[in-house]
RNA sequence: GGGCGAUUAGUUUAGCGGUUAAAACGUCCGGCCUACACCCGGAAGAUCGGGGGUUCGACUCCCUCAUCGCCCA
């Protein structure tokens, strides 16, 4: 047999290990799914990342617990599909790019053009897909690669054409006026999600309008001058006593001349603030707007796309806005109209891409009805909400199944159109003709469909092919719409999409509805909601069973990451500091059920690589300079620094959350070293479970409650026990016990080929259960474990997979569960540790053999003597003697356990003040508890009302509290009389 | 303003009606005894954010306040 010693070194090299078995796993196809009917099925989709960036922790997070179920269940047998893929994520991809243009070229993409912008981006897309793509393979995942896909490829491209069609043939979509949020820079709408409020200074202004026809004046207060350019009306609280006879009166708007109605709206007023009345700008401000609709006012738009006043400003007209603000305020006060500023804080709305404020802007759009069909039958929000309450599809935590039902509960229309030139353009053609024009052109041709926008009195036409400009011939030319959908009209057909819809594929009849959705939970409303929708409209089904939530990473101080602040990691410094299989147990780790997860982060002294932590004020850049406390050296902490710094290096991120995972692999591999070091004359065969000693089945029973365990943890998606279970049972159970245990069988001839059996058995198991969290350390283990004992397993060995990937799941018989047996061992450990105690507050060194006369039961005593060799072994025990009658030496330390005494020899070394101080702190410890248990006792209320098994087994702790107190002050007597 | 969540050893978390409140890291003490110093053994360290309630019994359930975070207005 090979001799294993030399191959395997003392510490896990983890990035050898992810070269070799990435490459390994490609090459065997094992990601790779094809339908089977005849196969139980699991399949997830990828929340595709966007092509804007690079992975953060967020990423490593989502695709590590969706690697973790997709492993899981090729294990257990099923037919599983990871499909991977990227999302073009509209606005963020091209404001990127626009900004380059800007920086690089000093250009705008007016300067460029549609087509050439659009080619641009696409290059960035291959460039940026393709980074994505590799850092998910670093990552380890499982994906089956050959189905990659991408929110605006040809498949996507079709689904997302043939949606919008039905939709709109249907009437689910329409074009009508809303209020957007318009950045003036980039020219486009943003979503709310695309926008961030800041606090700035600005001022508050009043001013006062003559009311027509007295002498009145109606005053309010503005902190956007400029906007009464627009007003069309002032409005009072209707029960304020103070304007009650001003209402249906009109005033005058001086700057323009136009005369505008007093109103009262008890929606839009509150008469205890300012002067009580508010002046009306329907189509600026949100409120106003709402206003508006009630009043059926006018809506007088006052800004060109570039933020500039519109010929609706009057003499204002071509002003920038802010310009237009200071001549506005001029103006009325030249006309004794102003009455005064105070500065003020604003809370103002600002674009993510450009950092402009956004300027509430009312336009032409595009939009999906969501409320309830004309003809009484539930839209699209109410079907997506049925799914959820029916439970067909679960949320896990279920409480985030409330933020998707409140938020589909207001069934508001979603806005689909965006001012941009990347995404998927909207298809929809302008067209001026009669009607007969369209129904001759398109006779007989179901793939077109129009409907006549009456305001404007043209054709709106939607196609499943794009029309020319002249199909209608030269005297009626088409103008397509020249806006894209909002990237989440895509996505949200990603579930079906991918799979091939509208074709009625194989892999959607076998794949589709998915198994499982892993996002996280501020996407719950914008993507996970449309996706059901969309799935139940299209493909007649949801679009998964399950929905699981997992938390998002803040750092230290309970704040998000971000570049800006400088707090961010990038999991690729984390995988080559720690280790893939690090990282990722790091990840299913901190994966609990609650919300948020913090790591702490900190900068990498490029020096002497010490760990320092970030603090608040590294933050934003706002410190240049650090001293390593370890190396005393300077460098600059990690931030979005625009430039290399000439003279001080600047730090890596990291976090020490993942040495625990890089320690627990490094755990694993020399585990197996261990093995290996002993596994020569290894035989496979079978054992007989009710044979074995009493540390075989005691660990057996550990393995079969902890694989029990784990799966139904992967079932209810408790990732941070699954981590949590196997490394307690590895390190501290197998390891720290029963491999210590067995050093001393591996050494008897007779009892050498169990322990060998049993140890390979419980690492194989060991090994698949990690495979799905650390698949690199265990495909690494499994290998050499191949190579020197190919047949394994328990309780009978059979050839072993060549793969761990493709090892399947191991389960165990229930009877392995032996509560007795392991208690025995609990026992033994008990005493063990009291043993060590003894010798670490003595400091007495492990060589010395330390005497231990044990008291106990008959029963308890048989079982020691067994476990004898374990107790020398583990306790450096001396002499043993064990009995009910064993008395206690003249100078011992004392351990009391419910089943036995314990006494430690120590002639010679006793330091009796101490171990009589030690007993009496014991002493107090049970007394107390004692005085809180009879008080209990005594108490008939908790007699009654108790559950008998509650109260019997207080009165056991009792009694058995009592013995242990008498043995105790025995002791206390005998060394006082010392 | 509405909703969701968090607040437990120095730190990160577990526990979610009956435990003498658990772990890891860090700290302290002792160890290179041929798996592992990314290690082994041991110890110290928490009136479970404040207040009120329900209950025989509350870290665990309810109310309230405070602080922090997120989502939606």
């Amino acid at each position: 047999m090979l001799d294993m010693t030399s191959e395997l070194p003392k510490q896990y090299d983890p990035h050898e290990a992810q070269r070799r078995w990435l490459a390994f796993w490609d090459d065997k196809g094992y990601f790779h799914s094809r339908p089977d009917p005849s196969r139980e099925m699991f399949s997830i989709v990828i929340p595709p990342p966007n092509v804007t960036g690079a992975l953060h922790m967020g990423h490593a997070l989502n695709n590590t617990l969706q690697d973790v179920l997709t492993r899981w269940h090729r294990a257990r047998g099923d037919n599983t599909l990871w499909l991977p893929g990227t999302d073009h994520a509209g606005i963020a991809t091209q404001a990127v790019v626009e900004r380059r243009l800007r920086d690089e070229e000093k250009k705008t993409r007016h300067d460029l053009g549609r087509d050439e912008l659009v080619r641009r981006i696409w290059q960035w897309k291959e460039q940026y897909e393709a980074r994505i793509l590799n850092q998910l393979k670093q990552l380890g995942c499982s994906c089956d690669w050959a189905r990659t896909r991408f929110t605006l490829d040809e498949v996507c491209a079709r689904a997302v054409r043939v949606t919008f069609f039905k939709m709109f043939k249907d009437g689910y979509i329409f074009r009508g006026k809303r209020l957007v949020n318009w950045d003036t820079q980039l020219q486009t709408s943003v979503a709310d999600d695309e926008t961030f409020h800041e606090t700035v200074k600005g001022g508050f202004w009043t001013f006062k309008y003559p009311v027509k026809g007295t002498n009145e004046f109606i005053r309010f207060s503005t902190t956007r001058p400029e906007t009464m350019l627009g007003d069309t009306a002032v409005a009072v609280h209707p029960s304020d006593a103070r304007y009650q006879h001003l209402i249906g009166k009109t005033v005058t708007i001086p700057l323009v001349n136009r005369d505008i109605p007093i109103i009262a709206d008890g929606l839009l007023v509150d008469p205890s603030l300012g002067t009580g009345c508010v002046k009306v700008t329907p189509a600026h401000d949100h409120n106003d707007y709402a206003c508006g609709v009630r009043h059926k006012l006018p809506m007088i738009n006052i800004l060109n796309p570039d933020g500039t006043i519109n010929d609706n400003g009057g003499p204002y007209a071509g002003m920038d806005r802010f310009a237009a603000r200071q001549r506005v305020t001029e103006d009325m006060e030249k006309l004794g109209l102003f009455e005064g500023r105070e500065d003020r804080d604003i809370d103002i709305a600002h674009s993510d891409r450009s950092k402009t404020p956004i300027e509430p802007y009312l336009s032409d759009q595009w939009f999906v009805k969501m409320g309830d069909r004309d003809e009484g039958k539930p839209g699209l929000a109410q079907t997506a909400m049925d799914a959820v309450t029916s439970g067909r599809v679960k949320f896990f935590p279920d409480r985030y199944a409330k933020t998707y039902l409140d938020w589909l509960g207001e069934k508001r229309d979603w806005c689909i159109s965006r001012q941009l030139w990347w995404g998927h353009r909207i298809p929809i053609w302008y067209v001026h003709c009669p009607e007969a024009e369209l129904k001759r052109a398109f006779a007989g041709r179901d793939d077109v469909c129009w409907r006549l926008d009456e305001e404007n009195g043209q054709w709106l036409v939607c196609a499943l092919e794009d029309l020319p400009a002249d199909v209608l011939g030269p005297k009626y030319p088409l103008e397509q719409d020249p806006d894209v959908l909002d990237t989440w009209f895509s996505s949200a057909l990603w579930p079906h999409s991918t799979l091939g819809w509208p074709e009625p594929t194989a892999e959607l009849r076998y794949y589709y509805p998915t198994s499982v959705l892993v996002t996280s939970r501020d996407i719950i409303t914008l993507w996970v909601a449309r996706m059901v929708m969309t799935g139940l409209y299209n493909v007649g089904d949801v679009p998964f069973r399950h929905v699981y939530i997992h938390p998002k990473i803040l750092d230290g101080f309970g704040e998000t990451m971000s570049k800006t602040k400088g707090n961010g990691i990038d999991p690729l410094d984390i995988i080559d500091r720690y280790g893939t299989d690090a990282l990722r147990f790091g990840m299913v780790h901190m994966a609990t059920e609650t919300q948020d997860s913090r790591m702490t982060v900190s900068n990498v002294c490029p020096h002497c690589d010490a760990l320092v932590p970030v603090k608040r004020e590294h933050m934003y850049m706002r410190t240049r300079k650090v001293t390593c406390p370890e190396c005393k050296k300077a460098f600059r902490p990690g931030g979005p620094w625009p430039a290399e710094d000439s003279e001080l290096p600047t730090a890596k991120q990291a976090s020490e959350k993942f040495e625990v995972g890089r320690n627990f692999a490094n755990k694993l591999w020399n585990a197996a070293r261990f093995l290996l070091l002993n596994l020569d004359g290894y035989t496979p065969g079978a054992l007989r479970v009710e044979e074995l000693p009493i540390e075989d089945r005691w660990i057996l029973s550990r393995l079969a409650a902890t694989t029990k365990a784990v799966t139904e943890q992967l079932e209810g998606y408790h990732f941070a026990d699954v981590a949590r279970t196997i490394y307690d049972f590895t390190w501290s159970e197998f390891c720290d016990w029963y491999v210590e245990m067995s050093k001393g069988r591996l050494r008897d001839p007779d009892k050498r080929a169990t322990a060998q059996r049993v140890l390979v058995g419980v690492l194989d198991a060991i090994l698949r259960l990690v495979q799905p969290i650390m698949p690199f350390v265990a495909e690494s283990i499994w290998e050499v474990l191949n190579e020197a004992a190919f047949e394994r397993g328990l309780p009978a060995p059979e050839p072993s997979a060549e793969s761990v990937t493709i090892a399947p799941w191991p389960e165990f018989p229930a009877a392995w569960q032996d509560v007795g047996m392991e208690q025995r061992i609990a026992r033994l450990q008990d005493l063990v540790r009291a043993v060590r105690e003894v010798r670490n507050r003595y400091t007495i060194d492990n060589r010395t053999p330390l005497d231990a006369f044990i008291r106990c039961g008959e029963a308890v005593a048989e079982d020691f003597r067994q476990l004898a060799p374990f107790i020398t072994l583990l306790a450096g025990a001396g002499q043993l003697e064990i009995g009910p009658a064993v008395a206690k030496p003249s100078q011992a330390a004392t351990h009391v356990h419910p089943d036995f005494e314990a006494y430690v020899s120590l002639a010679g070394l006793i330091d009796v003040p101490a171990e009589i101080a030690r007993l009496e702190r014991q002493l107090e410890e049970k007394r107390k508890f004692l005085q809180g248990a009879r008080a209990k006792l005594d108490n008939m209320n908790f007699i009654n009302k108790a559950p008998a098994e509650v109260v019997q087994e207080l009165r056991d702790r009792v009694a058995e509290v009592e013995k242990q107190i008498q043995a105790i002050e025995q002791n206390l007597h005998e060394l006082q009389q010392a």
